[in-house]
DNA sequence: GTCTATAAAGGGATAGAC
DNA sequence: GTCTATCCCTTTATAGAC
């Protein structure tokens, strides 16, 4: 994506934009695009405010950039369903990578979940255009493996739906999840459980396993 | 609950009381704690903005009175869950519940969505409480009918982890899944095709069904 | 009890020195 | 490019007339 001959300034300028963006994500992610002030996110990132406002002018444009970064992750964990997998294999592969996103980045679970519950003003045409072009194609694969008796019949769309919603629950609950487990934070163990229960739910109930 | 003897003074109380908690409730769920403006709030009442005040006090107290409401709601949805039901009436009694509340009130639950993506901070002890105690009930059934082999195993908790996120998914993403369904609301057949998903994975992955 | 007017605080954004 | 000081608007909350 990069081109190699980054002068120092432009790698300076990359690293700048970079500390925003993550201090921006973590500020969003869990006070929503009014609760986060200007003010918090330069003050986790370790800058004056008006920094900020140099390098993304508003703060709209700051929350949509981020939101920009995190499609092309949305996008990219279905690529294990094919037609030509074994289902009980590409599925697994699915809500495995999907529930890794969930621990790996859990703020920008939050930030897009934030969005969505707003109505996602800013991410309606992703949404209805790029995700749902992805979901249709996804589902014609289910499909032709429902037809050719390799999987139970579901409706993929929703099928997908529950995936997603156990997976990113692990991310958007925490804090319900932890404080209900008693534990200080998620970790390794209630991870690999909800994994565990997560193909449990998906692979048997769609007859792939015993 | 409400004593007969109602003066009323005080109905009218009661009626201004509901109508305030009841736009409130819109209000909070879509825009969040921070992003809702008792302006807004107000004008959806059809009030002016100092009459909110004359009876919550202050914003947060509106808010919490909101949030005790719905606690209440979330705790009594497991009746169905006893030692002595059956296995696969009980999980589908208390599927269908849940995702009939996403249905009837979602604006309660996206209300709940929002407290805990911002960590709870209304909410911990509650849900440290109330909450845990009644999954750690419910859980030691669970953990019995799979002793006696009337159940696939399952870590308990987790499941109802997913079985939350699941049927709320219908309410709080209800805006990303009517992009992806392309269909202008959710309706009776969409979550049918909900319920009938849950089912089948619960179920399904629990040996409860063929 | 109800409403208008306003006080007090905090927010995003920018001007202008360096 | 970077930072301080500040403008201007919105918001919560209340005072005080009715």
């Amino acid at each position: 994506m990069d081109q190699p001959p980054l002068g120092r300034r432009a790698q300076q300028r990359q690293q700048r934009l970079a500390q925003i963006l993550a201090a921006a994500e973590q500020v969003f992610a869990t006070a929503g695009f009014e609760g986060a002030s200007m003010a918090a996110i330069a003050a986790a990132a370790g800058l004056p405010k008006a920094n900020l406002h140099y390098y993304f002018g508003t703060k709209e444009a700051l929350y949509a950039a981020l939101l920009e970064e995190l499609l092309r992750l949305w996008l990219s964990a279905t690529d294990a369903i094919r037609p030509d997998s074994a289902p009980d294999a590409a599925l697994e592969s699915y809500i495995r990578a999907k529930m890794e996103w969930s621990r790996s980045r859990p703020h920008a679970s939050k930030l897009f979940a934030n969005e969505v519950l707003r109505g996602a003003p800013l991410l309606s045409a992703h949404l209805a255009g790029g995700l749902r072009a992805q979901v249709e194609e996804k589902s014609a694969v289910l499909r032709g493996w429902i037809a050719e008796g390799r999987m139970a019949p579901v409706e993929p769309r929703h099928l997908f739906f529950a995936i997603w919603a156990m997976t990113q629950t692990y991310a958007d609950f925490e804090t319900q999840i932890r404080l209900v487990l008693d534990v200080p934070a998620l970790g390794e163990r209630e991870f690999e459980d909800g994994v565990a229960t997560v193909l449990r739910l998906v692979l048997g109930g769609l007859a792939l396993r015993a």
